[in-house]
RNA sequence: GGCGGCAUGGCCAAGCGGUAAGGCAGAGGAUUGCAAAUCCUUUAUCCCCAGUUCGAAUCUGGGUGCCGCCUCCA
Protein backbone atom coordinates (compact mmCIF):
# COMPACT_ATOMS: atom_id res chain seq x y z
CA UNK A 1 0.00 0.00 0.00
CA UNK A 2 1.13 3.38 -0.43
CA UNK A 3 -1.51 5.70 0.30
CA UNK A 4 -0.74 9.18 -1.16
CA UNK A 5 -2.70 12.02 0.62
CA UNK A 6 -2.97 16.29 -0.53
CA UNK A 7 -0.82 17.54 2.65
CA UNK A 8 -2.19 21.75 2.93
CA UNK A 9 0.79 21.95 4.64
CA UNK A 10 3.31 20.94 1.86
CA UNK A 11 0.10 21.98 -0.95
CA UNK A 12 1.36 18.87 -2.56
CA UNK A 13 0.18 15.27 -2.72
CA UNK A 14 2.76 13.02 -0.88
CA UNK A 15 2.93 9.70 0.42
CA UNK A 16 1.84 9.13 3.64
CA UNK A 17 3.65 7.61 6.77
CA UNK A 18 3.16 7.44 10.01
CA UNK A 19 5.47 7.99 12.52
CA UNK A 20 5.49 4.78 14.15
CA UNK A 21 5.11 1.97 11.99
CA UNK A 22 1.27 0.70 12.15
CA UNK A 23 -0.01 3.36 14.09
CA UNK A 24 -1.43 6.76 13.02
CA UNK A 25 -3.17 9.72 15.47
CA UNK A 26 -5.57 11.77 13.93
CA UNK A 27 -7.03 14.30 15.32
CA UNK A 28 -10.09 16.11 13.97
CA UNK A 29 -11.73 19.85 14.86
CA UNK A 30 -15.57 19.27 16.21
CA UNK A 31 -18.25 20.83 15.82
CA UNK A 32 -19.44 24.13 18.34
CA UNK A 33 -22.62 22.36 19.72
CA UNK A 34 -25.01 25.05 19.64
CA UNK A 35 -27.46 23.64 16.88
CA UNK A 36 -27.81 20.49 14.88
CA UNK A 37 -25.39 20.06 12.20
CA UNK A 38 -26.05 20.36 8.79
CA UNK A 39 -25.15 18.39 5.28
CA UNK A 40 -21.60 20.36 5.27
CA UNK A 41 -20.70 18.98 9.01
CA UNK A 42 -22.27 15.29 7.33
CA UNK A 43 -19.57 15.84 4.35
CA UNK A 44 -16.74 16.72 7.12
CA UNK A 45 -17.17 13.76 9.02
CA UNK A 46 -17.82 11.09 6.62
CA UNK A 47 -15.31 11.87 4.51
CA UNK A 48 -12.54 11.49 7.16
CA UNK A 49 -14.95 8.74 8.67
CA UNK A 50 -13.81 6.68 5.54
CA UNK A 51 -10.01 8.06 5.54
CA UNK A 52 -10.65 6.08 8.70
CA UNK A 53 -11.80 2.78 7.91
CA UNK A 54 -9.01 2.47 5.23
CA UNK A 55 -6.46 3.34 7.48
CA UNK A 56 -7.79 0.56 9.32
CA UNK A 57 -8.69 -1.92 6.98
CA UNK A 58 -4.94 -1.27 5.91
CA UNK A 59 -4.06 -2.73 9.47
CA UNK A 60 -3.41 0.51 11.12
CA UNK A 61 -4.08 0.94 14.50
CA UNK A 62 -5.66 4.66 14.52
CA UNK A 63 -6.71 6.92 17.22
CA UNK A 64 -8.96 9.62 16.23
CA UNK A 65 -9.91 11.94 18.44
CA UNK A 66 -12.44 14.81 18.22
CA UNK A 67 -13.32 17.30 19.94
CA UNK A 68 -16.49 19.48 21.27
CA UNK A 69 -16.36 23.33 21.15
CA UNK A 70 -18.67 23.42 24.31
CA UNK A 71 -18.39 27.36 25.38
CA UNK A 72 -18.73 30.13 22.96
CA UNK A 73 -20.39 33.84 22.11
CA UNK A 74 -23.00 31.31 20.18
CA UNK A 75 -23.91 28.58 22.59
CA UNK A 76 -24.27 31.49 25.28
CA UNK A 77 -26.90 33.58 23.21
CA UNK A 78 -28.86 30.21 22.42
CA UNK A 79 -28.68 29.48 26.20
CA UNK A 80 -30.27 33.12 26.72
CA UNK A 81 -32.68 33.03 24.36
CA UNK A 82 -34.13 29.58 25.69
CA UNK A 83 -33.26 30.55 28.82
CA UNK A 84 -31.45 27.70 29.75
CA UNK A 85 -27.75 27.06 30.93
CA UNK A 86 -24.72 26.89 28.77
CA UNK A 87 -24.19 23.28 29.67
CA UNK A 88 -27.78 22.19 29.06
CA UNK A 89 -27.46 23.33 25.13
CA UNK A 90 -23.87 21.58 25.05
CA UNK A 91 -25.22 18.44 26.53
CA UNK A 92 -28.51 18.56 23.93
CA UNK A 93 -26.57 19.38 20.84
CA UNK A 94 -23.61 16.69 21.99
CA UNK A 95 -26.52 14.05 22.38
CA UNK A 96 -27.63 15.73 18.80
CA UNK A 97 -24.92 15.12 17.21
CA UNK A 98 -24.17 11.37 18.13
CA UNK A 99 -27.75 11.07 16.96
CA UNK A 100 -26.67 12.21 13.46
CA UNK A 101 -23.26 11.00 12.90
CA UNK A 102 -24.33 7.14 14.29
CA UNK A 103 -27.36 7.21 11.42
CA UNK A 104 -25.42 8.08 8.99
CA UNK A 105 -22.51 5.59 9.98
CA UNK A 106 -19.96 7.40 11.13
CA UNK A 107 -16.85 5.48 13.77
CA UNK A 108 -17.45 6.85 16.90
CA UNK A 109 -13.70 8.73 17.45
CA UNK A 110 -12.33 7.19 20.32
CA UNK A 111 -12.37 10.08 22.80
CA UNK A 112 -14.09 13.60 22.07
CA UNK A 113 -12.82 15.74 24.61
CA UNK A 114 -15.12 19.09 25.51
CA UNK A 115 -13.25 22.38 25.90
CA UNK A 116 -15.09 22.91 29.03
CA UNK A 117 -13.24 20.22 30.47
CA UNK A 118 -9.54 20.44 29.32
CA UNK A 119 -9.36 23.66 31.31
CA UNK A 120 -6.34 22.32 32.89
CA UNK A 121 -4.39 21.39 29.58
CA UNK A 122 -5.25 24.92 28.19
CA UNK A 123 -4.27 27.17 31.35
CA UNK A 124 -1.21 25.59 31.45
CA UNK A 125 -0.64 26.13 27.76
CA UNK A 126 -1.54 29.72 28.08
CA UNK A 127 1.14 29.92 30.74
CA UNK A 128 4.08 28.16 28.82
CA UNK A 129 3.38 30.50 25.73
CA UNK A 130 3.26 33.35 28.89
CA UNK A 131 6.81 32.46 29.91
CA UNK A 132 7.77 32.26 26.57
CA UNK A 133 7.42 36.08 25.85
CA UNK A 134 4.75 35.06 23.37
CA UNK A 135 1.85 35.88 24.91
CA UNK A 136 0.58 38.96 26.91
CA UNK A 137 -1.97 39.88 29.51
CA UNK A 138 -4.26 42.88 29.18
CA UNK A 139 -7.06 43.75 31.37
CA UNK A 140 -8.27 39.71 32.07
CA UNK A 141 -7.33 38.61 28.69
CA UNK A 142 -4.62 36.51 27.20
CA UNK A 143 -3.37 37.39 23.69
CA UNK A 144 -0.90 35.14 21.64
CA UNK A 145 1.77 37.53 19.92
CA UNK A 146 1.55 36.71 16.35
CA UNK A 147 4.64 38.37 15.64
CA UNK A 148 6.80 35.75 17.87
CA UNK A 149 6.15 33.61 15.70
CA UNK A 150 8.50 33.28 12.39
CA UNK A 151 6.45 31.04 10.57
CA UNK A 152 3.34 32.44 11.15
CA UNK A 153 1.10 31.87 7.97
CA UNK A 154 3.09 29.08 6.61
CA UNK A 155 -0.05 26.61 6.59
CA UNK A 156 -2.31 29.56 4.45
CA UNK A 157 0.36 31.00 2.68
CA UNK A 158 -0.40 34.09 4.43
CA UNK A 159 1.48 37.63 4.21
CA UNK A 160 -0.08 39.59 7.07
CA UNK A 161 0.54 42.79 5.94
CA UNK A 162 -1.02 41.92 2.53
CA UNK A 163 -4.34 41.47 4.65
CA UNK A 164 -7.44 43.24 4.79
CA UNK A 165 -7.47 43.03 8.45
CA UNK A 166 -11.14 42.83 10.36
CA UNK A 167 -12.22 43.25 6.15
CA UNK A 168 -16.19 43.58 7.39
CA UNK A 169 -15.12 45.78 9.61
CA UNK A 170 -16.80 44.03 12.53
CA UNK A 171 -14.04 45.04 14.72
CA UNK A 172 -14.71 45.13 18.57
CA UNK A 173 -12.83 48.52 19.06
CA UNK A 174 -12.11 47.60 22.97
CA UNK A 175 -10.54 44.44 22.37
CA UNK A 176 -8.68 46.16 19.54
CA UNK A 177 -7.07 48.63 21.66
CA UNK A 178 -5.70 46.20 24.03
CA UNK A 179 -3.83 44.24 21.27
CA UNK A 180 -0.57 45.01 20.40
CA UNK A 181 -1.14 43.85 17.38
CA UNK A 182 -4.40 43.23 15.19
CA UNK A 183 -3.61 40.00 14.11
CA UNK A 184 -2.73 38.56 18.21
CA UNK A 185 -5.51 36.29 18.86
CA UNK A 186 -7.37 35.83 22.10
CA UNK A 187 -5.82 32.86 24.17
CA UNK A 188 -8.04 33.56 27.01
CA UNK A 189 -11.05 36.05 27.74
CA UNK A 190 -11.76 37.45 30.72
CA UNK A 191 -15.44 36.77 31.94
CA UNK A 192 -18.21 39.04 31.23
CA UNK A 193 -21.15 40.04 33.65
CA UNK A 194 -23.38 37.05 33.82
CA UNK A 195 -21.56 34.34 31.88
CA UNK A 196 -20.13 31.78 32.91
CA UNK A 197 -16.52 31.56 33.68
CA UNK A 198 -13.95 29.41 35.10
CA UNK A 199 -10.62 31.25 37.44
CA UNK A 200 -7.30 31.32 36.15
CA UNK A 201 -3.97 33.08 36.95
CA UNK A 202 -6.10 36.16 34.97
CA UNK A 203 -8.93 36.54 36.68
CA UNK A 204 -12.23 34.47 35.85
CA UNK A 205 -13.01 33.77 32.46
CA UNK A 206 -13.12 31.49 29.47
CA UNK A 207 -10.73 30.15 26.85
CA UNK A 208 -10.60 31.41 23.48
CA UNK A 209 -11.66 29.18 20.41
CA UNK A 210 -7.94 28.40 18.84
CA UNK A 211 -6.52 27.08 22.22
CA UNK A 212 -8.69 24.19 23.28
CA UNK A 213 -7.50 22.28 19.76
CA UNK A 214 -4.05 22.82 20.98
CA UNK A 215 -4.66 21.60 24.60
CA UNK A 216 -6.45 18.31 23.32
CA UNK A 217 -4.35 17.19 21.05
CA UNK A 218 -1.21 17.34 23.57
CA UNK A 219 -3.21 15.94 26.04
CA UNK A 220 -4.78 13.36 23.94
CA UNK A 221 -1.85 12.65 21.60
CA UNK A 222 1.23 14.39 22.49
CA UNK A 223 3.47 17.13 20.60
CA UNK A 224 3.43 16.08 17.26
CA UNK A 225 0.39 13.75 15.02
CA UNK A 226 0.40 12.21 11.76
CA UNK A 227 -2.95 13.75 11.01
CA UNK A 228 -4.72 17.13 11.54
CA UNK A 229 -8.04 16.88 10.22
CA UNK A 230 -11.02 19.94 9.13
CA UNK A 231 -13.03 21.84 6.81
CA UNK A 232 -11.38 24.13 4.43
CA UNK A 233 -12.78 26.93 6.04
CA UNK A 234 -10.55 26.30 9.20
CA UNK A 235 -7.10 26.68 7.55
CA UNK A 236 -7.15 30.36 8.33
CA UNK A 237 -7.62 31.63 10.97
CA UNK A 238 -7.79 28.34 12.81
CA UNK A 239 -5.01 25.86 11.78
CA UNK A 240 -2.90 29.00 11.26
CA UNK A 241 -3.40 29.66 15.45
CA UNK A 242 -3.61 26.23 16.18
CA UNK A 243 0.50 25.68 15.02
CA UNK A 244 1.09 29.31 15.92
CA UNK A 245 0.26 28.07 19.88
CA UNK A 246 1.30 24.47 19.87
CA UNK A 247 4.47 25.18 17.80
CA UNK A 248 5.50 28.13 20.23
CA UNK A 249 4.41 26.37 23.53
CA UNK A 250 6.21 22.71 22.63
CA UNK A 251 8.89 23.66 20.32
CA UNK A 252 7.79 20.84 18.08
CA UNK A 253 5.92 20.10 15.08
CA UNK A 254 2.35 19.99 15.91
CA UNK A 255 1.41 18.00 12.41
CA UNK A 256 2.89 16.01 9.53
CA UNK A 257 -0.24 15.79 7.66
CA UNK A 258 -2.99 18.57 7.51
CA UNK A 259 -5.90 17.39 5.47
CA UNK A 260 -8.65 19.89 4.77
CA UNK A 261 -12.44 19.17 3.16
CA UNK A 262 -14.32 21.04 0.42
CA UNK A 263 -17.37 23.19 1.25
CA UNK A 264 -20.61 21.95 0.79
CA UNK A 265 -22.36 24.59 -1.80
CA UNK A 266 -26.09 25.53 -2.41
CA UNK A 267 -26.54 27.47 -5.62
CA UNK A 268 -22.83 28.14 -5.75
CA UNK A 269 -22.46 29.26 -2.24
CA UNK A 270 -21.13 27.63 0.84
CA UNK A 271 -23.90 26.14 2.90
CA UNK A 272 -23.73 28.55 6.08
CA UNK A 273 -25.79 29.09 8.83
CA UNK A 274 -24.99 32.50 8.63
CA UNK A 275 -26.39 32.39 5.13
CA UNK A 276 -29.33 30.79 6.16
CA UNK A 277 -29.01 28.22 3.03
CA UNK A 278 -28.53 24.84 5.13
CA UNK A 279 -30.04 21.79 5.42
CA UNK A 280 -29.91 19.68 8.49
CA UNK A 281 -29.18 16.01 8.60
CA UNK A 282 -32.15 15.67 11.13
CA UNK A 283 -33.91 17.46 8.00
CA UNK A 284 -32.70 15.04 5.92
CA UNK A 285 -33.19 11.95 7.40
CA UNK A 286 -36.80 12.58 8.30
CA UNK A 287 -37.68 13.76 4.45
CA UNK A 288 -36.60 10.22 3.94
CA UNK A 289 -33.36 10.82 2.16
CA UNK A 290 -31.53 7.39 3.54
CA UNK A 291 -28.17 7.63 5.41
CA UNK A 292 -26.19 5.76 3.03
CA UNK A 293 -28.07 7.92 0.10
CA UNK A 294 -26.18 10.78 1.85
CA UNK A 295 -23.18 9.03 2.05
CA UNK A 296 -23.11 7.78 -1.79
CA UNK A 297 -23.57 11.63 -2.39
CA UNK A 298 -20.68 12.80 -0.81
CA UNK A 299 -18.62 10.52 -1.84
CA UNK A 300 -19.04 10.24 -5.10
CA UNK A 301 -16.95 13.90 -5.26
CA UNK A 302 -13.43 13.85 -4.11
CA UNK A 303 -13.09 15.39 -0.89
CA UNK A 304 -11.46 18.45 -1.44
CA UNK A 305 -13.52 19.81 -3.96
CA UNK A 306 -16.48 22.00 -3.47
CA UNK A 307 -20.05 19.78 -3.65
CA UNK A 308 -22.89 21.29 -4.88
CA UNK A 309 -26.28 20.50 -3.13
CA UNK A 310 -29.17 20.00 -5.22
CA UNK A 311 -32.23 18.16 -5.52
CA UNK A 312 -31.28 16.68 -8.33
CA UNK A 313 -27.87 15.52 -7.87
CA UNK A 314 -29.25 14.15 -4.22
CA UNK A 315 -32.09 11.88 -6.53
CA UNK A 316 -29.05 11.22 -8.37
CA UNK A 317 -27.79 9.88 -5.67
CA UNK A 318 -30.63 8.08 -4.28
CA UNK A 319 -31.03 5.90 -7.40
CA UNK A 320 -27.61 4.89 -7.51
CA UNK A 321 -27.94 3.70 -3.86
CA UNK A 322 -31.12 2.06 -4.49
CA UNK A 323 -29.30 0.04 -6.96
CA UNK A 324 -26.20 -0.49 -4.92
CA UNK A 325 -28.48 -2.00 -2.11
CA UNK A 326 -29.89 -4.05 -4.18
CA UNK A 327 -26.58 -5.97 -4.90
CA UNK A 328 -25.54 -5.81 -1.19
CA UNK A 329 -29.09 -6.84 0.36
CA UNK A 330 -28.70 -10.03 -1.68
CA UNK A 331 -27.11 -12.65 0.34
CA UNK A 332 -28.46 -11.54 3.16
CA UNK A 333 -32.12 -12.32 1.54
CA UNK A 334 -31.60 -15.09 -0.68
CA UNK A 335 -28.85 -17.18 1.35
CA UNK A 336 -31.21 -20.22 1.21
CA UNK A 337 -32.04 -19.38 -2.14
CA UNK A 338 -28.90 -19.58 -3.70
CA UNK A 339 -27.11 -21.85 -1.54
CA UNK A 340 -24.76 -19.12 -0.20
CA UNK A 341 -23.67 -19.12 3.52
CA UNK A 342 -25.31 -17.63 5.84
CA UNK A 343 -23.80 -13.73 6.44
CA UNK A 344 -23.77 -11.73 9.34
CA UNK A 345 -23.22 -8.04 8.14
CA UNK A 346 -22.01 -6.80 11.25
CA UNK A 347 -19.66 -9.72 11.64
CA UNK A 348 -17.91 -8.14 8.39
CA UNK A 349 -14.23 -7.11 9.34
CA UNK A 350 -13.50 -4.22 7.17
CA UNK A 351 -9.58 -5.53 7.67
CA UNK A 352 -10.54 -9.20 6.26
CA UNK A 353 -10.81 -8.36 2.70
CA UNK A 354 -7.89 -10.34 0.90
CA UNK A 355 -9.01 -13.59 0.75
CA UNK A 356 -12.28 -12.76 -0.96
CA UNK A 357 -10.72 -11.42 -4.31
CA UNK A 358 -9.92 -15.35 -5.85
CA UNK A 359 -10.56 -14.55 -9.32
CA UNK A 360 -8.52 -12.91 -11.94
CA UNK A 361 -11.34 -10.48 -12.24
CA UNK A 362 -12.21 -9.96 -9.16
CA UNK A 363 -8.70 -8.95 -7.98
CA UNK A 364 -8.67 -6.34 -10.72
CA UNK A 365 -11.17 -4.84 -9.04
CA UNK A 366 -10.08 -4.97 -5.81
CA UNK A 367 -6.37 -3.86 -6.75
CA UNK A 368 -8.17 -1.13 -8.49
CA UNK A 369 -10.74 -0.47 -5.72
CA UNK A 370 -7.12 0.24 -3.03
CA UNK A 371 -5.58 1.98 -5.98
CA UNK A 372 -8.19 4.56 -5.95
CA UNK A 373 -8.55 5.30 -2.18
CA UNK A 374 -4.34 5.44 -2.32
CA UNK A 375 -4.44 8.28 -4.76
CA UNK A 376 -5.40 10.89 -1.96
CA UNK A 377 -8.73 8.79 -1.72
CA UNK A 378 -10.70 9.14 -5.05
CA UNK A 379 -13.84 7.71 -3.56
CA UNK A 380 -15.28 8.67 -6.73
CA UNK A 381 -13.46 6.03 -8.28
CA UNK A 382 -13.95 3.66 -6.00
CA UNK A 383 -17.44 3.69 -6.33
CA UNK A 384 -17.67 3.24 -9.82
CA UNK A 385 -16.13 -0.29 -8.48
CA UNK A 386 -18.46 -0.96 -7.20
CA UNK A 387 -21.43 -0.35 -9.32
CA UNK A 388 -18.97 -2.17 -11.51
CA UNK A 389 -18.45 -4.96 -9.16
CA UNK A 390 -22.19 -4.94 -8.84
CA UNK A 391 -23.58 -5.22 -12.00
CA UNK A 392 -24.05 -8.70 -12.40
CA UNK A 393 -25.14 -9.25 -8.54
CA UNK A 394 -27.89 -6.89 -9.64
CA UNK A 395 -28.87 -8.93 -12.19
CA UNK A 396 -29.23 -12.06 -10.11
CA UNK A 397 -31.27 -9.96 -7.65
CA UNK A 398 -33.67 -8.61 -9.98
CA UNK A 399 -33.96 -12.77 -11.27
CA UNK A 400 -35.02 -13.85 -7.67
CA UNK A 401 -37.30 -10.82 -7.06
CA UNK A 402 -39.37 -10.94 -10.13
CA UNK A 403 -39.07 -14.29 -11.54
CA UNK A 404 -38.12 -17.94 -11.84
CA UNK A 405 -34.51 -18.10 -10.38
CA UNK A 406 -32.47 -19.64 -13.85
CA UNK A 407 -30.26 -22.84 -13.12
CA UNK A 408 -26.75 -21.30 -11.90
CA UNK A 409 -23.70 -23.96 -12.40
CA UNK A 410 -22.34 -24.49 -8.96
CA UNK A 411 -19.01 -22.54 -10.54
CA UNK A 412 -21.14 -19.50 -11.14
CA UNK A 413 -22.88 -19.53 -8.32
CA UNK A 414 -19.59 -19.46 -6.40
CA UNK A 415 -18.31 -16.93 -8.19
CA UNK A 416 -21.17 -14.37 -7.40
CA UNK A 417 -20.88 -15.40 -3.93
CA UNK A 418 -17.43 -14.24 -4.10
CA UNK A 419 -18.37 -11.39 -5.72
CA UNK A 420 -21.19 -10.12 -3.28
CA UNK A 421 -17.93 -10.97 -0.71
CA UNK A 422 -15.85 -8.72 -1.93
CA UNK A 423 -18.75 -5.98 -2.54
CA UNK A 424 -19.81 -6.19 0.64
CA UNK A 425 -15.87 -5.45 1.94
CA UNK A 426 -15.25 -2.96 -0.43
CA UNK A 427 -18.73 -1.13 0.13
CA UNK A 428 -17.72 -1.16 4.30
CA UNK A 429 -14.21 0.49 3.83
CA UNK A 430 -16.36 3.55 2.41
CA UNK A 431 -19.05 3.02 5.35
CA UNK A 432 -21.98 1.69 3.11
CA UNK A 433 -24.13 -0.84 4.44
CA UNK A 434 -26.61 -3.16 3.53
CA UNK A 435 -30.20 -0.72 4.41
CA UNK A 436 -32.89 -3.79 4.23
CA UNK A 437 -36.03 -2.89 2.71
CA UNK A 438 -39.13 -3.76 5.15
CA UNK A 439 -41.31 -6.49 3.03
CA UNK A 440 -42.44 -7.11 6.43
CA UNK A 441 -43.71 -4.22 8.86
CA UNK A 442 -43.04 -3.74 12.79
CA UNK A 443 -45.84 -5.43 14.39
CA UNK A 444 -47.48 -2.43 15.32
CA UNK A 445 -48.47 -1.19 11.87
CA UNK A 446 -48.62 -4.85 10.84
CA UNK A 447 -52.38 -5.12 10.90
CA UNK A 448 -53.26 -1.88 9.36
CA UNK A 449 -50.35 -1.55 6.86
CA UNK A 450 -50.59 -5.63 5.13
CA UNK A 451 -54.17 -5.85 4.82
CA UNK A 452 -54.60 -2.66 3.45
CA UNK A 453 -51.61 -3.45 0.94
CA UNK A 454 -52.86 -6.67 0.09
CA UNK A 455 -56.72 -5.49 -0.36
CA UNK A 456 -55.19 -2.64 -2.55
CA UNK A 457 -53.41 -4.99 -4.92
CA UNK A 458 -56.41 -7.64 -4.92
CA UNK A 459 -58.45 -4.51 -5.95
CA UNK A 460 -56.02 -3.31 -8.75
CA UNK A 461 -55.93 -6.98 -9.89
CA UNK A 462 -59.66 -7.19 -10.49
CA UNK A 463 -59.05 -3.83 -12.48
CA UNK A 464 -56.39 -5.32 -14.55
CA UNK A 465 -58.37 -8.20 -15.41
CA UNK A 466 -61.35 -5.97 -16.42
CA UNK A 467 -58.49 -4.28 -18.54
CA UNK A 468 -59.40 -0.95 -16.27
CA UNK A 469 -55.10 -0.18 -16.76
CA UNK A 470 -55.74 3.44 -15.41
CA UNK A 471 -57.45 2.52 -12.54
CA UNK A 472 -55.03 -0.59 -11.70
CA UNK A 473 -51.64 2.58 -12.12
CA UNK A 474 -53.54 4.67 -9.69
CA UNK A 475 -53.51 2.04 -7.36
CA UNK A 476 -49.78 1.55 -7.82
CA UNK A 477 -48.63 5.37 -8.00
CA UNK A 478 -50.67 5.70 -4.86
CA UNK A 479 -49.50 2.51 -3.18
CA UNK A 480 -45.60 4.20 -4.40
CA UNK A 481 -45.95 7.84 -3.24
CA UNK A 482 -46.21 5.98 -0.02
CA UNK A 483 -42.89 3.85 -0.64
CA UNK A 484 -44.37 0.87 -1.34
CA UNK A 485 -43.27 -0.37 -4.65
CA UNK A 486 -45.43 -3.47 -6.70
CA UNK A 487 -43.78 -5.60 -8.09
CA UNK A 488 -45.88 -7.94 -10.77
CA UNK A 489 -44.15 -11.26 -11.12
CA UNK A 490 -44.89 -13.42 -13.99
CA UNK A 491 -47.69 -15.78 -13.53
CA UNK A 492 -49.69 -12.79 -12.32
CA UNK A 493 -48.49 -12.87 -8.89
CA UNK A 494 -48.13 -9.20 -7.63
CA UNK A 495 -45.29 -8.91 -4.64
CA UNK A 496 -44.18 -5.75 -2.93
CA UNK A 497 -41.53 -4.35 -1.10
CA UNK A 498 -41.12 -0.63 1.19
CA UNK A 499 -38.73 1.75 0.39
C1' G B 1 -6.00 44.21 -2.51
C1' G B 2 -3.58 39.27 -0.81
C1' C B 3 -3.81 33.79 -0.79
C1' G B 4 -6.10 29.40 -2.75
C1' G B 5 -9.47 26.43 -5.65
C1' C B 6 -12.57 25.25 -9.81
C1' A B 7 -14.39 25.21 -15.33
C1' U B 8 -15.32 17.70 -18.71
C1' G B 9 -22.03 15.15 -22.32
C1' G B 10 -29.04 17.26 -20.24
C1' C B 11 -27.42 16.92 -14.61
C1' C B 12 -23.62 15.07 -10.90
C1' A B 13 -18.63 13.44 -11.35
C1' A B 14 -13.50 10.69 -12.33
C1' G B 15 -9.25 11.71 -15.23
C1' C B 16 -2.33 13.69 -13.24
C1' G B 17 0.98 13.42 -21.43
C1' G B 18 -1.05 8.47 -25.37
C1' U B 19 -6.32 9.27 -27.64
C1' A B 20 -12.75 10.41 -22.38
C1' A B 21 -14.60 5.73 -15.37
C1' G B 22 -19.09 5.60 -12.78
C1' G B 23 -24.11 7.40 -11.22
C1' C B 24 -28.69 9.95 -12.68
C1' A B 25 -31.68 11.40 -16.70
C1' G B 26 -32.62 10.31 -22.15
C1' A B 27 -32.93 6.98 -26.53
C1' G B 28 -33.36 1.99 -28.89
C1' G B 29 -34.26 -3.29 -28.09
C1' A B 30 -36.22 -7.54 -24.76
C1' U B 31 -40.23 -8.43 -21.41
C1' U B 32 -45.16 -6.42 -20.18
C1' G B 33 -51.14 -4.43 -20.18
C1' C B 34 -49.94 0.16 -25.58
C1' A B 35 -47.99 0.15 -17.74
C1' A B 36 -44.49 -0.07 -13.62
C1' A B 37 -40.24 -2.64 -12.27
C1' U B 38 -36.23 -5.29 -14.57
C1' C B 39 -32.36 -6.77 -18.24
C1' C B 40 -29.23 -5.57 -22.65
C1' U B 41 -27.30 -1.77 -25.88
C1' U B 42 -26.39 3.29 -26.62
C1' U B 43 -25.19 9.09 -26.23
C1' A B 44 -19.11 13.96 -25.04
C1' U B 45 -13.05 15.68 -27.49
C1' C B 46 -13.10 18.26 -22.28
C1' C B 47 -14.57 27.49 -21.10
C1' C B 48 -11.59 30.64 -24.96
C1' C B 49 -6.74 31.88 -27.35
C1' A B 50 -1.62 30.90 -28.10
C1' G B 51 2.54 27.67 -27.13
C1' U B 52 5.54 22.98 -25.80
C1' U B 53 5.20 17.84 -27.74
C1' C B 54 5.19 12.64 -32.54
C1' G B 55 0.92 13.13 -29.29
C1' A B 56 -2.69 17.45 -24.22
C1' A B 57 -8.90 17.38 -21.00
C1' U B 58 -4.16 16.52 -18.77
C1' C B 59 2.17 20.77 -19.25
C1' U B 60 3.34 26.45 -20.11
C1' G B 61 1.63 31.58 -20.99
C1' G B 62 -2.54 34.85 -21.61
C1' G B 63 -7.86 35.58 -21.27
C1' U B 64 -13.04 34.79 -19.39
C1' G B 65 -16.33 33.05 -15.66
C1' C B 66 -17.49 31.00 -10.84
C1' C B 67 -16.26 29.93 -5.72
C1' G B 68 -13.65 29.80 -0.91
C1' C B 69 -10.47 32.18 2.85
C1' C B 70 -8.60 37.02 4.76
C1' U B 71 -14.67 37.79 10.42
C1' C B 72 -17.84 32.88 13.55
C1' C B 73 -17.68 28.57 10.36
C1' A B 74 -17.07 21.42 8.72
Amino acid sequence: MSLKLTNTLTKRIEPFKSLTPGQVNIYCCGVTVYDLCHLGHARSYIVWDVLRRYLISQKYKVTFIQNFTDIDDKILARAAKENCTMNEISDKNIKEFHCDMDALGVLRPDRMPRATRCLDGIRSMIEKLEKKGAAYSVEGDVYFAVKKHTNYGKLSNRDLSEQQLNADGRVNEKEEARKQSPVDFALWKGAKEGEPSFPSAWGQGRPGWHIECSAMVLQELGETIDIHLGGADLIFPHHENEIAQSEMANGKELAKFWLHNGMVNVDGQKMSKSLGNFTTIRALLKGGISAMTLRIFILQAHYRKPLDFTKESLDAASQGWKRLNTCLCLGLNNHKVLDWPKHDFQETSISDIDKHATNETLAKYHQQFLDALDEDLNTSVAISILFELARPLKSLANQLIRDIPQSINELENKALYTRWKLLVSLAGILGLKAEQPHNSISKKEENLNASFIKEAIKIRKEAKLSGDFAKADRIREKLKSQGIELIDKKGGETDWIQN
